[in-house]
Order: C-alpha cells, then structure tokens, then sequence
DNA sequence: TGACTGTGGATGTATTTGCACTGAATTGAT
DNA sequence: ATCAATTCAGTGCAAATACATCCACAGTCA
C-alpha cells in the first residue's frame, strides 16, 4: 500500500469514528435539553481564557465562519451564557467572558458528553476502526 | 493517564484533525465551483452500487438526518447527478442510481479532495497531532 | 495631518438544516 | 383476512448557516 492509500484509509476511518461519536452526542444533548456541541467547544475554550476572549481569536481557535459565529454568539449571550464587553483597547472590538450560567451549563454537558467519547472511542478502538489511523501515524 | 483520559485525548486530537481538513477541502471545492463534500459522500457510495441504492439505506450509511437528506436528493437529481426511480419491489420507496455527469462530477471533485486528505493527513502527522490517536488504540 | 489599507464585528439575504408531522405502503400478529 | 404498528419518503416551518457587504475604527506611510 502506498503512503498515500495509508493516509486515506487514515481518514475515513477517522471520519466516520469522529461522525458518529459527534451525531451520537449532539442527540443525547438535545434530548437533554442542553445546547448542542459548538456552544460546547466555545464554553470550553472560554473557561481557559478567564480574562476574556475577543470573538476574532476564538472564531479562528475553532475554525467557525466569521459571520455565523458572530450571531452564535449572541444567542448564547441571549442565553446569559457568556458576557459581550467592549474591549478596552480597541474600539471595534468585544471581549467574551465567560458566566456562572455558562460554567454550570458547560458542566452539565461534560457529564454526557464525556460518556460518549468514552464509550465512542471504545468501541471504535475494540472494532478496530481506527488501525488504519494508527498505521498512518506509524509511518512517519 | 488512565484509559479514559487517553480515550479523551485521542478525540480531540481527531476531532481537530478532521474539522481542519474537512473545511479547508470544502472551501477548495466551492472555489472551483464543485459541491461540498456531503454531494460527495452521495456520489462516492452510489458508484459502488452499481444496481442503485434505496434512500433510507444511504442515509443510515452515511449517518445523514432523513428529512435533510430527502431534500439533498431532490437537489442531485435537478442537477443530474442522479436519478431517483421508484423501487419496483416496494411501492412506497425509490431507487437511487448515479448518472454520468454524477460520476464526472465526482471525478473532479476527488482530485481536490484527494490533495487535501493527503497533504492534511500527513501535515497532521508529521506534527504528531495523531500521536494521541495512536496511543489509545494500541491500548487495546 | 490626511489618505489608504486592513481588521473586527454585524447584518441583509438566500440557502440549508432539523424537528414534527403526514400520507402511502408494508409487515406482523391474531 | 384484518387491523395495528412500522417503514419510506416528502413537506411546513422555524432556526441556523454561508456569502457578500457594510460600518466603525486601527495601523501605516507620506
């Protein structure tokens, strides 16, 4: 097999454990009644940053679309899970922190969250779903 | 580290990997005016199924939610690239069958995706980011 | 200072998504 | 054979998405 059929085989089997874990999970979220994984992933990475985070950064941290991220975040503000301040140095701009709500909701999506990974990456690994990505890493 | 811990690490290590790559393949895609990347998926399985495939079955495959992929289908099939036939051994479903221009469309849009499934699965690996990947499943 | 270019973020708009529901056809139990 | 339960696929509708564009401000260079 070449380098290159590695590498492919690599990344279906990488795609399919990463779809199915993350279709599985948002489920679970919403039936929760929870917000689903991208308010996950921004909840997250504000609680690394407890001096805020302006919107660019985060955006391009997470790889969104500049003008869907933008109304993302104010809904989540909507919600009262994150504050929008202007920032001090820079006019145009806004810094995100972080709320009490947005920790607390943030915590309660870990708890289903984390099951999924675990019980995803599982099963994935004990098929073998992911031989094809560790034989790709190996041959660096 | 304990297993989960691992388990934990090595999906985020995917999960980058594949966001990374999905996106920038399908902004290359749309640049060169073809379709994303879930058109593809369609196109991909339907050349394996030479005799045509039932919808349900393809969106179970594909792990597709069925209203939105009803509707996917319809838009394929305005744009040629497959045809949707009624199932002779069941009144109520279709079969789907791709056409030429379906797999000339899928053509073009491999030597695009294909560039970026190598050159991201071996930048990922080159930079360890699959290391993660590895480790948990040689614990196995 | 003033003009020029670049950046941060919001918004108008068309397209796409996902949920709930529907209608038609099939399956299975009795 | 009948009738309830299930399956297949499509649709109405509200919400989310992506693209282009816009405005306010920043940075740069003369």
């Amino acid at each position: 097999m070449t380098d290159f059929e590695t590498r492919e085989r690599a990344w279906i089997a990488l795609n399919r454990v990463r779809t199915r874990i993350y279709r599985d999970a948002e489920r679970a979220l919403v039936a929760a009644g929870l917000p689903k994984l991208n308010w996950y992933d921004v909840l997250w990475e504000l609680e690394q940053y407890p001096d805020g985070l302006r919107p660019v950064r985060l955006q391009e941290l997470l790889l969104f679309d500049q003008s869907s991220f933008s109304r993302q975040v104010m809904r989540m503000a909507e919600e009262g899970l994150l504050t929008r301040e202007p920032a001090e140095d820079d006019r145009r701009g806004k810094v995100l922190r972080i709320t009490p709500k947005g920790r607390e909701i943030r915590a309660r999506m870990w708890v289903i969250y984390r099951s999924h990974i675990d019980r995803g990456m599982q099963s994935a690994i004990e098929a073998g779903s992911l031989e094809d990505v560790e034989v790709a890493s190996r041959r660096r």
